[in-house]
DNA sequence: AGAGAATATTCCTGTCAAGGGATATTAAAA
DNA sequence: TTTTAATATCCCTTGACAGGAATATTCTCT
């Protein structure tokens, strides 16, 4: 054998990149939401939220919380802790090879907050 | 509208999320290379690993080097940069979720230097 | 138990992207 | 200019996946 990717998930990566599913997630920042009030707030039908959700979940980018009829979900820390590191990974070779990596992110990181 | 993904770009995204582009970037990890060597030390066929690379390539997740008849493909900074930002919005909102986010990454990015 | 809300699942269909193979392009060397 | 190496492109087929619509499931409340 000869391809190891990495230690990176592929699936989350795979799961991120699907647009509806991009914006559930930045819809679950600020909090938990049920499927209807995704499916309402991202204008899409209750069944295709319901499908991305489950996209999601078997990733374990989200998390449900059943609570009577409702079921809760919202966002899980591992993935992004595995993303981060992952993308951390590639923070000393680009900072040799390109210098200025530190200074970029620290100016994005303090300014853009949109 | 109701939908804005964010600022993070998904073709980015979507590029890393095909299994042979994430291993042609992490073989890159250590330097620029030929499609040839790509190719045979991924051993895919020549012409999938120019398609990729162009992918990748368009997606400005690499960059062409020209050098009579061969092209080295490097990585570029960008849209790690832009990766790292993005998942490190999501920072703050599970530091006061989930607590132990910080140090959970320090002790990755410490110890983890494959 | 029956009605109704909230969510999940199934089936179907269309689209898009990846691999295979052949071939076109570009540049170098003879 | 013909050959040869390196790379890019084209066509075709196939598989994965997303949306649409209908339906099944689960829970709550009376």
């Amino acid at each position: 054998m000869s391809g190891k990717h990495s230690g990176m998930d592929m699936t989350t990566l795979s799961a991120l990149a699907e647009p509806n599913r991009m914006n559930i997630v930045e819809l679950l920042r600020d909090g938990p939401l049920t499927v209807n009030e995704i499916a309402e707030r991202l204008n899409m039908r209750q069944p295709q939220a319901s499908k991305h959700l489950k996209v999601l979940s078997e990733n374990g980018i989200v998390e449900v919380q059943a609570e009577a009829n409702r079921r809760y979900y919202r966002l899980r820390a591992e993935p992004f802790q595995a993303l981060d590191n992952w993308v951390n990974s590639f923070r000393g070779l680009m900072k040799e090879r390109f210098g200025n990596l530190d200074d970029y992110l620290k100016k994005l990181q303090d300014g853009d907050q949109s």
